[in-house]
DNA sequence: GCATCATTTTTTGCATACAAAATGCATTTG
DNA sequence: CAAATGCATTTTGTATGCAAAAAATGATGC
């Protein structure tokens, strides 16, 4: 059910005559290759919301043919990460404020689903593993070192996710949750909401360590709801801007 | 960000000599056509779990060329439906018991939300259009009318999950759904389930009526676990015939 | 008689070619 | 001068063809 995959992963071989030979085995089919690409593509706003994805465009950067491309294309589209215009193609999904909304509302409900059902069933190595990526985090926040905490943060919420041993949550949730990348891609919190954060990640780590599914539950939901307003402000904030950007 | 799909439209027009001519109008593009189709044919086991889709013989089948139905196959699985084996084509999926327990564990947690939402935002003309199922459901009941049943009861489903007004989590629903649909295609309930789960539809008007989201999330949440055991015992029944079925 | 290996056949994966639709532009016309 | 229409170009959608991988078949050796 679940679907690992790579880039290509590059082979150093030696022949005879001792000249290296550079040979690229592909580790997935290509249009996988090609989906996980774009996929990253769309998360860094590499390719920006609302963006027409022009098959010719992408097939020559990519260095493949208009095939494999558009099955990932077609992933893609099942996904909800770009949205498929008959006779037109494929542009970047563009979240209305109504979207995050909404989307945040379903992300907190599989969040606090998660850590409900991890509450109850974690394992003490997995607890000892959080809790040590807790304090890492902590440093980094003391150091205000931001990409070291959003590393950190995400690792922390998929471990908690892993220890709720439901494979299918993990995969609705990373779903969903891939539309809101894109967004939390550019998001930085303000110093309030930050230590607002921190703080509910001690009352995470607190309720998991006694077992309290229920406050876990109410713990990601008022944290997700934080997090929900974080961004819409940031959408607020930028949107004039990017909007008018995205058009050009 | 939904996807509304239809099949061919058959359009009926008059030309000056009165010949009527009858043209086809897809209404999307065949590569969705073909998704549709095969969702169908996957939900009422046409194609049994377990199945290898051979490209070719469905190609033929549907009057397409391999293009549109490969893309339709990688949209499908990008939506759990089928899995895709590289170089090996794809297979329809066969979820194994516990696939089924960590689906409905989902299934549980997304329908209780959208019940207790139903419940915060639900309008009385949504109210009472539920409740007019209701009654004709019961009607199916007494009558031991089961496919009537099943589809009234589907409908007051979906009717509280549009009564949430969060079409992302009505997506998210409908995907996680779909992979139980084969399941419960063919699963019947004996007469003391069914009474519960009669009874349970009663709890929902009632706490629907009240606006109780507590109650409401209550009652989906038993009902599903409800739900997911009469799949299971089905399951544990026909396994042995039908595993056996499915390899032939 | 069975297992292993080589060969043939089938099937998937990808690229290319062609058809249809949409877009952009220039010209024309009111 | 503006709107509309027709043409050219671009872009998407579908079909076909070819190569590589897997499955099936048959032959050979033990």
């Amino acid at each position: 059910m679940e679907n690992t995959e790579f880039d290509k992963v590059i082979f150093c071989i030696q022949n005879t005559f001792m000249t290296a030979e550079i040979i690229t085995i592909p580790r997935a089919t290509l249009h996988e290759q090609v989906a996980h690409r774009l996929r990253q593509m769309l998360v860094e706003n590499r390719i920006p919301p609302g963006a027409k994805l022009n098959e010719r465009e992408l097939s020559d950067e990519l260095n493949v043919s208009r095939t494999p491309l558009r099955e990932a294309i077609k992933m893609l589209a099942a996904e909800g990460l770009v949205e498929l215009l008959p006779n037109r193609g494929a542009i970047a999904v563009d979240l209305t404020e109504d979207d995050v909304l909404n989307t945040f509302e379903v992300m907190a409900g599989l969040e606090a689903q998660s850590g409900e059902l991890a509450a109850q069933r974690i394992t003490d190595a997995e607890l000892a593993e959080i809790k040590a990526m807790h304090y890492e985090m902590m440093a980094a926040y003391t150091r205000r070192d931001l990409p070291a905490y959003y590393r950190l943060n995400a690792a922390i919420h998929s471990a908690i996710n892993m220890a709720a041993k439901n494979p299918v949550l993990t995969l609705t949730y990373s779903q969903v949750n891939a539309r809101l990348q894109a967004l939390r891609f550019r998001s930085n919190q303000d110093g309030e909401k930050w230590k607002a954060a921190v703080k509910e990640h001690e009352q995470m780590i607190n309720a998991l360590t006694c077992r309290d599914a229920v406050a876990m539950r109410a713990v990601l939901m008022s944290h997700l709801i934080n997090k929900r307003d974080v961004v819409i402000e940031q959408i607020r904030a930028t949107t004039t801007t990017t909007t008018a950007n995205a058009k050009a």
